[in-house]
DNA sequence: ACAGAGATTAGAATGTGTTCTAGTTTGCCA
DNA sequence: TGGCAAACTAGAACACATTCTAATCTCTGT
């Protein structure tokens, strides 16, 4: 069976937060019990283990649902859509690398090249388990959530880039032009994951993208 | 029903065309026959105009075989998959911004304004069809195949922004810095899609990165 | 301790992409 | 013209995401 069944659908959005429905759903914003808290961290974690073999195609609900020890329905109430899994996943990944950049800030000197580190740090993050990588980065480019690795990633940025800068202070220009470098990482994390680029390229192309679009930031 | 069944998945690769495999592929490059030849256009016409309105999820392969006239297993024998499928239509649009450009060049003065006319061209010409351009866009960025979209982009902005400069011809530095501003358009076309940007952040945003981009292709 | 609300479960059912089967039609060539 | 290979067809079959159902469990307030 050459094929791949696996579907990648959008994210069931809402996407305010707004809509607090009827019943508690223990995935939203809501307080969680300790309990509700570990099931969703098994789920979460069932997931990710079979994403990082076979990525979403080995990411089956039903087996998802079956690893975390929960019934399929549960799974569905915890996370609607298999993309909301998804997304959910890239969460975590997303928090391992800021962690790591608290721990370990970049020290280069110019902020182009203090970006530039980020983004390599992040993909070597990501190529070590590049089935997992593959299905993350696909599915959140697809979702239609605020995508973590466009709009964290580009905080991030900023925050390296233009020393301790958020979001909300960074200018019109400064937020184009981190997004254009996350966007430009993006798509050549996808290149790569397609097998069309090697690390060291991925390197040239961000570093001269970020000399560019970052020299006076 | 919120939700959206429908399957993106890779297109059957065989990236490099090889494997000819025992029967006469009707996809693969082999001569075509005239009736052979127009069945395929039934089909890829039939295909976008079920996505121009709603979608790949409006695009059944059911459906676009009825349309067409014929049956789901041809459907299947010309386009293997779904997204061999949406592959092919993105390919009528592209050959359509081709002939525009090649009708009414952009005359610009620097070459980073030249390649924001093309860049807005196509987004114009995709704005015209929300729901087929939401769905080439997106099955295209999850193709395992040569993307269009990247490939194809990066080809014309050089070629307009570096006069009548090939793939071939190109620096690799040109070709990165190319490549670059194309990943940030269709990235920003992408948010545009999912409502995250109007068209004139879209604008300002490739505006800024192509003078950083293009200072001096 | 008990009632009621919400959470959970097993499993059936549904929808759509994809594959398979068996038979029919078409085009070509000896 | 007869026959064969490839193309085509209708429709069944299969896989997996998602939804639905009915029953059971768990907690919380009284």
């Amino acid at each position: 069976m050459r094929t791949s069944h696996a579907s990648i659908a959008a994210p069931s959005s809402d996407p305010e937060g707004t809509m607090e429905t009827h019943s508690t759903p223990p995935g939203g914003h809501s307080v969680r019990t300790r309990s509700q808290h570990q099931r969703r961290k098994r789920i979460v974690q069932a997931a990710a283990a079979l994403a990082s073999r076979g990525g979403v195609e080995a990411m089956q609900m039903r087996t998802v649902a079956e690893r975390a020890g929960v019934a399929l329905g549960t799974l569905y109430r915890y996370f609607p859509s298999k993309m909301d899994l998804v997304v959910a996943v890239v969460g975590e990944e997303l928090d391992l690398l800021e962690s790591s950049i608290e721990r370990r800030p970049p020290s280069a000197a110019t902020p182009s090249s203090r970006a530039v580190d980020v983004l390599m740090r992040a993909t070597r993050g990501l190529m070590r388990e590049p089935e997992l990588a593959d299905a993350l980065i696909r599915s959140l480019i697809m979702a239609e959530v605020q995508t973590p690795f466009g709009d964290r990633m580009t905080g991030l940025l900023l925050r390296v880039s233009a020393d301790g800068l958020t979001i909300d202070q960074a200018t019109e220009e400064q937020l184009d032009l981190a997004g254009s470098l996350a966007s430009v990482w993006v798509q050549e994390l996808l290149e790569m994951l397609r097998g069309r680029r090697t690390y060291d390229q991925i390197q040239r192309r961000i570093e001269t993208a970020s000399a560019r679009l970052l020299a006076d930031v």
